[in-house]
Parts: structure tokens; C-alpha cells; sequence
DNA sequence: ACACATTGTCTGAAATATCAGACAATAACG
DNA sequence: CGTTATTGTCTGATATTTCAGACAATGTGT
């Protein structure tokens, strides 16, 4: 896919193609690890330089570093670096950290388990969605997608229910105009999409059906911080074929199981 | 490899606390990041400072940018920071990007489902024996243990496999002295243990029984790249007092699945 | 109330990490 | 076989980042 090289990844405004854009190693590292995440895929040192526009110099200088951290590790014969095993063990510790995301991930694997369908809890980074974890279904046909790649909220259920706590002014602000259109090239109405958010914080769930992509109907329930907030969601992701009657008892147990996870002071 | 870049830093004659050692802040960034995952809970940035032998400035600075990047986050209301979710998405891009990896981590799921007991993944980190990942017991009475905590090699079944391609020799100038010293006090003999290893070589699994701790009965199988040696082991941690039968078809479904795993050319 | 420890933020100054560019050694291509 | 694009390693110079220390604002204990 054309992933855009544009080769400056600026955050900030300003600063265009300049030539001599000193910048500190720890920024480098983590513009570093962004990209790679985002390529999804082993890169080369030569091509890691040009995405994250550093002197080649430099991206050898820090990728060695990182590589004898155990942040990065060579993979393939030739060049290729990716994440590292350290990388695996910090974001364990991370998973691990407190007792609610535990549950959750329990959670997880008991309903991958008890369903056989693919299950994924949710959130937000910035104003887009990202998929935080998840257990594949174990049929023949997995749809599957990747944990922690950028998507457009209007794409998805969930991104419906972690708006609830917005005004509609507040959701225009937020969304990216780009982001109303879909991978096929509709666009989805801003006012409808408004009244889809309204619908989820009523309902206490989300469903889309053939929406980001033609084969997929998905279904989303909000798991609630103390403050009663939805910061993360739970969802089914089921073949759009799926019947009625499996639906509705997915759905069931999807809300049952989110509310269970949720803190929400008594 | 060892070139005592870290660590205590007693080079020269000179006995107190080096006052002038400045260092650049993507190491400062790894010892961080290495000290967290030891202490394996939330720091105040002062303990921070103090645990990497870092001014207290710089970790500051250091760890502003890291919390901006999210891959450590604030947790608690007062200054701790911990793992943020960034290093969750590397840790989870880094354990998926190879079909291997995939494949190991459905078989640990797998086998925890059916038999309910606690199964790990192991492998070596430096000269020490780390759990790499691991699916706890569902009983009661769960016996687990902190994925990426460094433990000495001759406290582990897995341990014994893990050296098997080395010679005696190359055992006894790998292993550290101390690590022969069990956390009970008890000290294994050298020579004892170079006679497991070469056991375990020759038998293709490991056991060991109430070991590292009274309680627990530990079995370990290995799992072969390409080139037939042994990287990772999977292993079943049991309580003691698991009656034989049991333990001889657990053995046996772990040597079979860490077989299905390898790699071995044909 | 006091003394004492800690946090988070700022400074200026000095040590150095980042940078551009050159280099040989392969690889890719027509 | 030339031509062109890579890769990995070095170099010296300077723009920057790290560092020590000071500061006010909070805690903590007696």
C-alpha cells in the first residue's frame, strides 16, 4: 500500500524540509519505533533513514544501540531489523501491570475460547482507533486484523462508543474531515455519524455491519473507567453472513461480560 | 557482549561515584527502560534518577519524552510512571511478526486450555533464564511467575536444556558462581549439574522437583531452530504433589507439542 | 511549630552526540 | 562489462543536550 513516505513525520507545525535539522537521539528513537510499528514489516537500516527522515549515519548509530538493547533484532540474512524481544517483555510488563487490565484480558481469552469467534478490545490514540488486543477466531476463515495500526473512528463500532462523551460539536472538532471516507470510497455523512454516536450512548452498544470493509459486521461494547468514562471497548468482529439469533446472543454475552469489566462506582 | 558499559562502573582507581559521567540519552533511555522491567512496579521519577545513577534533571527530561510517546504512562495519582501502551503495540508487533512465533504462542494457549495447568515459554537472556511468556494455571491455587525476570540458569529445568549444545567447560565459564546458590541457601554442586545437562541433552526434556522453590515441580522440553539448537523451551510448572500418571501424560503432550514446534530440518 | 526530604521546573555552561560527507565493498541492472 | 544504487564504517566540526545546582512548593515526621 502506498503508506505515504512523505518522509518528515512532524508532529509539531512548522519546520519544513530543512537540511539541517538536528534532533535529539531520544526523539529519533522514538520517531523510530512509530515508523516501524506503522510498516508492520522487518525494514532495512537504509529505509528506516529515509522514513524517518535522519541521516543514515545516525540511523546506524541508534539502530545498533537499540539492537544491543534487545529493542530491535536482526531478522532475515540481510539488513533487516525489527522489534526485539526486550520490546515483547516491556509491553508484557505493561499487560500485566494492574489487576484490571488482567481481567480484561482474561476476559479475552475466555470468550475467544467460549465463542470461537474473533474477539478485540479497543481505544482510542489521539483521534484515531486503534485495536489494543485480540484473540483470532479459530475457524477457517480468521479475520483477523492488527493490533495497534491507525484507523479512522467513523470506520468502526467502538469508535462510535468512545465519542459518547462528546458533544457533536466536540466530535466535529475532533475528526479528521479525511477520516468520513471509507476504504471503498463512500463517504459517510457527518450527521449521520453524529446520530450513530447519539444512538451508542443510548443503547450502550454499537453495531456496524459491512462497513469498513464488505465482509464484516461488528458489534462493540464499552468497558467504563471508575469515573464511569469509555475509555476501551470489547467487540465482536463476526462474518457479516452471521444469523440473527447468533448475533443477538453474541451481543448479549459481549454486554454482559464489558459491564462486568467495567468500573463504574457501584 | 560484555564490554561493562552498565552496571557498576569501577574502572579506574578512583573509589566514590563518578560525578562527571555524562551520558547520552538513548543509553539513558535503555537502563531506564531495563530498571523499570526489573523492578517490575511503578517509580517516582526520583527513584528513577537514583536507580540509573542519572541526575534527576535529566530523568525528568527523559522521561517527559517518554511519557509524550506513551511508552511509559503516569500511573496512580502521584508521580509513579510505569510501561505505557506503546510498549504494549511493539511488544505485540514484535511477538506476531513471525509465523514461528505465532505458531508457538497458539500451542501455549492450546495446551493451557486443555490441561489447566501453568505452561511457559522460555529461552536465555544473557547468562540468566527468563520466562518469555507464559499462560497461568486457571485452578485456585495458581502458580505463576513474572515473564522477563532474570533467574539463574541452575535453578530451572528449562535451564539444563538451554546449555545442552555447550560443553562442560563452556557451562562452568558461562554460568556465574553464584548462580549455583538456590534462594533457599542450598548450593548445587558443579559437577552435579554439568551431569544434569548432559541428562537432559541425552533424555530431550528436563525435570525438576521442588527446586527453586519447595513447592513446585517444573518439566521442560525443548524447541529446536532450524539448525537443531535449542533457543526456547516450553515447560509445564506443577504443584509437587502431582501424581505420577498425570505428570508422565503431561511430559509426554509437552514433548510432543515442543517437537511439532521445532524446526529441525527434516 | 520546626527541621528535613522530596518534587517539579529553570538556568547557563561545557562536553559531546549528531550530522554531512567521504570511503570501499557489494549488489542490481541493462 | 560498465553504470548506478546500495550498505556499512569512519572522520572531524559544531549545534545541542546533558548536567549541576538553585529554586519554590509540597509533604513528613517529631
Amino acid at each position: 500500500m502506498s503508506d505515504g513516505a512523505t518522509g518528515l513525520i512532524e508532529t509539531e507545525a512548522g519546520a519544513g524540509p530543512r537540511h539541517g535539522e538536528r534532533r535529539r537521539g531520544i526523539d529519533r528513537v522514538i520517531v523510530l519505533l512509530e515508523a516501524l510499528l506503522r510498516h508492520r514489516a522487518p525494514m532495512r537500516v537504509g529505509d528506516i533513514a529515509r522514513m524517518i527522515g535522519a541521516p543514515r549515519s545516525t540511523t546506524y548509530e541508534i539502530v545498533n544501540s537499540l539492537l544491543e538493547a534487545e529493542m530491535l533484532e536482526n531478522v532475515g540474512t540481510e539488513g533487516y531489523v525489527y522489534f526485539g524481544r526486550a520490546m515483547h517483555l516491556f509491553g508484557w510488563a505493561y499487560s500485566h501491570h494492574n489487576a484490571h487490565y488482567r481481567r480484561i484480558i482474561e476476559t479475552l481469552d475466555r470468550m475467544a475460547a467460549e465463542t470461537g469467534e474473533t474477539v478485540q478490545l479497543c481505544g482510542l490514540r489521539g483521534n484515531k482507533y486503534i485495536v489494543l488486543d485480540c484473540r483470532d477466531s479459530s475457524g477457517p476463515f480468521r479475520i483477523s486484523s492488527d493490533v495497534g495500526v491507525e484507523v479512522p473512528i467513523p470506520w468502526t463500532a467502538s469508535g462510535r462508543l468512545l465519542l459518547a462523551h462528546m458533544s457533536e460539536e466536540e466530535v466535529k472538532d475532533f475528526i479528521p474531515p479525511g477520516d468520513y471516507k471509507l476504504p471503498d470510497g463512500r463517504v459517510i455523512a457527518p450527521a449521520e455519524f453524529f446520530s450513530d454516536v447519539a444512538l451508542a450512548r443510548q443503547q450502550g452498544f454499537s453495531e456496524t455491519a459491512a462497513l469498513a470493509d464488505r465482509f464484516t459486521w461488528c458489534m462493540a461494547a464499552p468497558i467504563r473507567d471508575g469515573h464511569g468514562a469509555i475509555n476501551k471497548t470489547l467487540c465482536f468482529v463476526l462474518p457479516v453472513d452471521t444469523p440473527e439469533a447468533r448475533r443477538s446472543e453474541l451481543l448479549a454475552l459481549l454486554c454482559e461480560r464489558a459491564r462486568a469489566l467495567s468500573l463504574a462506582g457501584s
